[in-house]
DNA sequence: AAATTATAGTTTGATATCAAACTATTATGA
DNA sequence: TCATAATAGTTTGATATCAAACTATAATTT
């Protein structure tokens, strides 16, 4: 899934003919998205999509956690989760183990595949700040992410 | 489908221990998108999708228009909004007829059920425009819109 | 201690989404 | 004019996603 549909807030403010802000967020979140797999590709990753993604820098964090913890964490559904980590299993990319302090959970653990994916999630994460950030002054990104913050705490 | 998924963008920063700013404009998007499903709910709409939102909203600015047409306004594939204007045809909020001048396509119109929704939408984008900008001057508003431009502009 | 409630993860069902392949129509080139 | 290429929309297939229902385990209450 992309991040951002073309959503309905951006429509509704087509329709007021005033802000429409959020459609260009939704824009950036879509680009940036197709970005990311793009650069992924090249690298030669051509299985995972954005939340199996977020599900290995999560990973990247903190190694061996729940899927509540994870489901928490990427913000999805506890039946999403179990779908991705069973890719991701298949895929290699991490393996799951017994908790013992919880019989109903396992804990899900990066494999060395998985391990060895960090420098290229930092490297493809740095191109996308830098383009997402181009010709903009410190002072303008500070700002922009003060705002953000703002608006995110608004909701 | 909700607007953002916690992005692989917003983990990728995790890790880096840097900007978390795309995170957080996930976490805008699925706040606002949960925002305006809970608000048309209110209003009666609980068979509409977010995708469903914008194409009423693309055809309350121009109504009558082909598919691809619809596909480009909310930047959907074309077999994606085949399904969702069936589905908006079959809840009678839209309707298609002939179009004279392509005989490959049809013309999607609003039906008088899908035009009086035009108000319940711009309420509910107002409403959620004043969510989103509560306690930000209008200074800090126009800022944030350039800023998104300069961003957006970037991809 | 036993009964009841809560919870982790799974399964099932529905849906939006894209990509590929397809068909009928349109546009372009020879 | 006819042949070829392009295009609008549809169908098919795969996938991520959420919600509801479920089961086994854990926590709380009786």
């Amino acid at each position: 899934m992309f991040l951002f549909a073309y959503s309905l807030i951006s429509n509704y403010n087509i329709v007021m003919k005033t802000d429409n802000t959020f459609n260009l967020l939704a824009r950036i979140h879509e680009k940036a998205n197709k970005k990311l797999i793009s650069s992924l590709n090249e690298y030669g990753i051509t299985d995972l999509a954005p939340s199996h993604g977020d599900i290995l820098a999560a990973l990247f964090k903190k190694d061996c956690v729940t899927m509540m913890s994870i489901a928490q964490l990427i913000h999805r559904d506890k039946s999403t989760v179990t779908q991705l980590v069973k890719k991701l299993v298949k895929k290699n990319y991490v393996f799951c183990k017994d908790n013992p302090q919880d019989h109903r959970s396992s804990l899900v653990c990066l494999t060395d595949k998985g391990k060895s994916l960090k420098e290229i999630f930092q490297k493809i994460s740095r191109e996308l700040y830098e383009t997402a950030y181009d010709g903009l002054t410190p002072n303008e990104i500070a700002n922009f992410h003060q705002l953000v913050e703002k608006i995110h705490n608004n909701f």
